[in-house]
Order: structure tokens, then C-alpha cells, then sequence
DNA sequence: TTTATTTATGTAGTTAACTACGTAAATTTG
DNA sequence: CAAATTTACGTAGTTAACTACATAAATAAA
């Protein structure tokens, strides 16, 4: 075992992307294997729009918990592609309103099977005794209760003081 | 709760993505705290020279799982802060070996009791049913013996017959 | 009803990782 | 032992996120 893997919970969170990075990749391998033209960098856009139907820059920003300049760069993306179309909002001429295109909603319709295939190797993948989709949602439940910096917050007191 | 949280499995490696950052984030905020000028991204490669002692470059990525290229912009910042040092070794004339600097040394000795507080903030904050920890390394596991996009291959094979 | 504040979007510039490619030293092969 | 290959390091350029700041519309306050 090399010395990252050792260190345990002091390198959480370079493991946590390590372990990200490769299931996006090898996503986007699985799109391309299915034949399709398919960043998984737009998966949470194109499936927010699919869910929610028409939702403004900021409300989707939220929704796929981006800041709204990362939101509009990968908006600008998408409707390069045709993917996505927006409009004024009628009733607040500030909002841009985002749906996904005709061609968007067919793309959709060809990767719901693909999303089928992923949710089946994810699940088998993450099939183990600490499931950890599971321990995904238990920890961020734990972090909206107390951040990790408030619950380190009393220790360093302790320590300073000492 | 939201589109993305709600999508589950499908959207995984952007929930990882997230709870690393947070997590990054929060560690960035306790060095602070604790009087620390050091940064997050600079763990990897102090706390394996710190175990390790001497190394090389490619070593060192190896180790720290980056690529080699990524390590060396780490490796020069960490340099002009004259926390490590290097020189060619003697045995092989295209390698290049680190080491902690004497400062470097000193630091590790003050961010030892901090890496206490974060194992321990850590702890707590993973304390829950499914341990995240332990799913993240018998994931790994499950990755080494067959990665996602090869569980991924017979359902897409089944599907392109049909 | 001006003026100030807030909200929504957008632009510019930064950051921290990456891939692709190039060069030089070491090693292997014909 | 000369030529080909591999290994180690480095540079250049890309990517996908971010923060900070700017502008315009809507709303609140004086």
C-alpha cells in the first residue's frame, strides 16, 4: 500500500477526488462504447432539465450545486451543441430561461438505456460491505448538522490554550 | 432535496466531487485557524516525503497518484516556499531526488498535533452507519479487480444484440 | 418618486489538475 | 558496440472548476 492510502482520513479528501475522477472517466467511456456523443461533464445540466423542465441560470446553478459562472460556461457549451435553448423570462426581464431542445430531449431519450447500464456497473461496483453512496448521503447529513471546521473548532480551543 | 442528490448512483462521481471539496475547503480554514500557512494541495507530496524520506520525481507522483507533470508545478512551488529541496543523484544522472528542507521538517513537527485535530474532526464527521472510509477502500478494491467500465461492457454488449 | 439595495446574469482572470510532446540519460538488442 | 527502446524529467497548452467584479432589472426605502 503506498503512503496516500496509509495516511487514512488526513487524505479523505484527495481520495474522494481520485475516486470521482476515475468513475467520470470511465463513464465517459461507457457513453462512447454506446455510441453516443455524451460528456458526463453535461450529465448534471441535461438531467436537471429533464427533471425540472425550465429553470433560470441561478435556480440551476443551485440545483447542480455549481457557482453560476462554471453553470453558464457549460451552458454556453450546450447550446453549441443544440442540446439546451433559452429565452427571456416574460415576467423578469433579467432571467434567462434554459429547456432542453428537441434534440436535447431526444438525446435523452437514447441515454436513458446508457443511464440504465451505468446504474447497474455502479451499483454492482459499489456493492460492498460499506456501501458508499450510502455513506455519501450519511456524511453529508452529518455535515449540515456541524461542518468539519465546527467540530474541529473545540480541539484547536483545547490546544491553544494549552 | 434536489435533482442531483435525488439521482443517486447516476450522478456519484459529482457527489464525490463535492464532499472532497467541502472537505478541502474546511481543512484549508483549520490550518488557518491553527496559525498555518499551508495549503490543502501541498499534503500529498509533505506528507510522503515526510514518510518517505527521499525520493523522485516520478516516484513521488506515483506515490501521490497525480501525474508527473502536476507534481513538478507542485514541487516548484513547494521549492520557492523552501520547504523541500532537491538534487541530481549521483547513480543516475536523469533523476531528480527530494527531500523535506530543514524548514520543511519543522513544519511537519508544528502540523503534526494539527493533523491530530483533523484525523480527529474527520473521525467524527464520518462516524456514521456506512463508514466512509472503509467504502472508499473496498470500492478501490472492487475497481482493482474489474474496473466500472468493464462491469459496465456485458450490459452494453446484451443491449447492441438486441 | 428618486435613491438605495438586492437579485440575476455575465465577463475576466485564476487555479489546479490534465494530456501531448520533446530531450537527455540509461538500458536493451542486433 | 552502435542503434533502438525505455525511462525520467521538463515545457506548453488545455480544461473545468473557481472568485471577484460589472451591469441591468426589480424591489424596497426615504
Amino acid at each position: 500500500m503506498n503512503v496516500i492510502d496509509a495516511a487514512g482520513v488526513l487524505a479523505i479528501s484527495t481520495r474522494l477526488q481520485r475516486l470521482s475522477d476515475r468513475i467520470r472517466k470511465d463513464g465517459q467511456e461507457i457513453y462512447k462504447a454506446m455510441g453516443l456523443a455524451f460528456e458526463p461533464k453535461w450529465f448534471p445540466v441535461i438531467y436537471v432539465l429533464h427533471r425540472r423542465d425550465t429553470l433560470s441560470v441561478v435556480e440551476l446553478a443551485n440545483e447542480i450545486g455549481y457557482s453560476h459562472p462554471s453553470t453558464i460556461t457549460l451552458l454556453k457549451e450546450l447550446e453549441k451543441e443544440k442540446l439546451i435553448r433559452s429565452k427571456k423570462d416574460k415576467a423578469d426581464e433579467r432571467k434567462r430561461l434554459l429547456q432542453l431542445s428537441a434534440k436535447g430531449r431526444h438525446l435523452v431519450a437514447q441515454m436513458e438505456p446508457v443511464w440504465d447500464v451505468i446504474v447497474a456497473a455502479t451499483t454492482d461496483l459499489i456493492r460492498t460491505q460499506n456501501n458508499l453512496m450510502l455513506a455519501i448521503e450519511e456524511v453529508e447529513e452529518q455535515f449540515q448538522r456541524q461542518s468539519f471546521f465546527q467540530r474541529a473548532l473545540p480541539l484547536i480551543a483545547v490546544r491553544n490554550e494549552a
